[in-house]
DNA sequence: TCTACTACCACTTTTGAAACGT
DNA sequence: AACGTTTCAAAAGTGGTAGTAG
């Protein structure tokens, strides 16, 4: 659908058969892995450690190049931490806002981006499904993998109509958790993360940490400590580098990826439990449905409705490249998130809810379109869970009522309207007037 | 009772403005 | 006056933990 890259920049060289990325700090990422590495998100949003930090080569230097980071599910189970290991719960939550990180040098020269490590230290995971910071959402006990992407583009509003190429990490997956579960990661994170030196064992100490030493020492109430207290074995790690905390240091170490991430060596201690691979989860056969992403309204782009072809390729075999541990594909990234501020300006087409009512798995909608005076009335709109068929379709400024009969979840979760640009571009508009108009708008409300 | 989550705590690091020196 | 360095307070980020909701 989107336009190649050729028909976005005539006249620029595109040579993306060369481009390559490389995970900074592989090493302490995979000593969290052989763990299990877990993030914490918070509803005020929590950096992650450790931090994504890529480098990339061979871009095309004076050209210039959005850079993005999303997280995808790894797979469709929500987890739980038992027995000193994780073990699946359930099913997955319904997915909620899927954002994309857009580097803050974006758009910026090849030259640029090759330069130095690309470091997303800044970016922010957060649980709360209301954000407006444009912190990336993100269920707890769920598990994810970071995604790169690398896009030539002049601007934000070509992005979409230029080639992504995406890049994944096995060793970046990560269970979200609102408070660690394993006190092995704990001690890790305390290990290399400057901002909780307080808690080292090690050094220099405060009082805050005395206090809590003795409490460690004289209480095993605590719930958390029972394991790391007999078995110190984050002591393994103590060889390995600590990630530095100046994004821009020149002289850190680029550490070269392994083909493979490497399991627990001991299996029965493996953090995912069972036979699970951690790292092979994500390319399973039953991997998530990713086109439920939405927009956060105001000032994000959409992207195309087809994410299921897209994202479809990770589930093959991709990763056999021996040259390389990453993945190279082409592919769509979900709905972008963090936007220049100047992009807030434009005017946004907006959705709001009048009335809901749900009969069984059917439900009927009131609503008002608004900032939208481009769009033509009758153009079909979408339920995030059924891009299939329209649930009604756009009634300009005038209320309508859109029924959802296929609604999987008619309870408890946010539910969100769009206009695909599918839907747009059946009705024939062309993409030089969408940026107006074509976002995908959102509300929510439960039944 | 258990689990997941939130708010708050004490601590460290980062940041940026003011003060100071050359 | 201009520039660079140092100092220091505020802001931001960290894991721990008590309390709470479901």
């Amino acid at each position: 659908m989107s336009a190649s890259p050729s028909v976005a920049h005539p006249g620029e060289s595109y040579q993306q058969g060369n481009m390559r990325m490389k995970l900074e700090y592989s090493e302490l990422w995979k000593s969290f892995h052989d763990i299990g590495t877990e993030m914490v998100i918070t509803k005020s949003g929590r950096r992650m450690f450790p931090y994504c930090n890529v480098s990339v080569s061979g871009l095309v230097p004076y050209a210039k190049y959005f850079i993005m980071v999303d997280m995808v599910p790894v797979d469709n189970s929500r987890y739980k931490w038992n027995n000193e290991q994780w073990e699946v719960a359930g099913k997955a939550e319904p997915q909620p806002p899927c954002r994309t990180y857009i580097h803050p040098d974006s758009p910026g020269l090849g030259s640029h981006w090759m330069k130095q490590p690309i470091s997303f230290l800044k970016l922010k995971l957060t649980n709360n499904p209301l954000d407006q910071k444009g912190h990336i959402i993100l269920h707890s006990m769920h598990r994810y993998q970071p995604r790169f992407h690398v896009v030539q583009a002049d601007d934000l509003y070509s992005v979409r109509w230029s080639v992504f190429q995406t890049f994944t990490f096995s060793e970046t997956t990560f269970t979200a958790v609102t408070v660690y579960q394993n006190t092995k990661i704990t001690k890790l994170k305390i290990d290399h993360n400057p901002f909780a030196k307080g808690f080292r064992e090690e050094g220099t100490h405060g009082k805050r940490h005395r206090a809590q030493k003795s409490q460690l020492c004289s209480e095993n109430s605590a719930k958390k400590l029972k394991s790391s207290e007999k078995e110190p074995e984050f002591r393994c790690f103590q060889d390995v580098p600590r990630l530095p905390y100046d994004p821009h240091r020149e002289d850190s170490e680029t550490l070269m990826l392994s083909k493979e991430v490497p399991m627990a060596q001991d299996e029965q201690m493996s953090p995912w439990g069972g036979e699970q691979d951690p790292g092979q989860s994500l390319h399973s056969e039953g991997a998530m449905d990713y086109t439920n992403s939405e927009q956060l309204v105001p000032g994000q782009i959409n992207y195309q409705s087809h994410r299921t072809q897209d994202f479809g390729r990770m589930s093959s075999p991709s990763c056999t490249d021996s040259q390389t541990d990453c993945q190279g594909f082409e592919s769509q990234p979900t709905d972008m998130a963090t936007v220049p501020d100047q992009e807030l300006s434009r005017p946004q087409p907006s959705l709001s809810l009048g009335s809901s009512q749900r009969k069984g798995l059917d439900i009927s909608m009131t609503t008002s379109v608004e900032g939208c005076s481009k769009a033509r009335p009758g153009l079909p709109l979408y339920n995030q869970y059924n891009m299939e068929q329209p649930l009604g379709h756009w009634s300009g400024t005038l209320a309508g009522q859109y029924s959802s009969p296929t609604y999987p979840q008619p309870h408890q979760h946010p539910h969100h309207l769009m206009m695909s640009e599918h839907s747009i571009h059946s009705a024939g508009y062309h993409h030089s007037s969408m940026p107006e108009w074509s976002q995908y708008s959102l509300f929510s409300y439960s039944c």
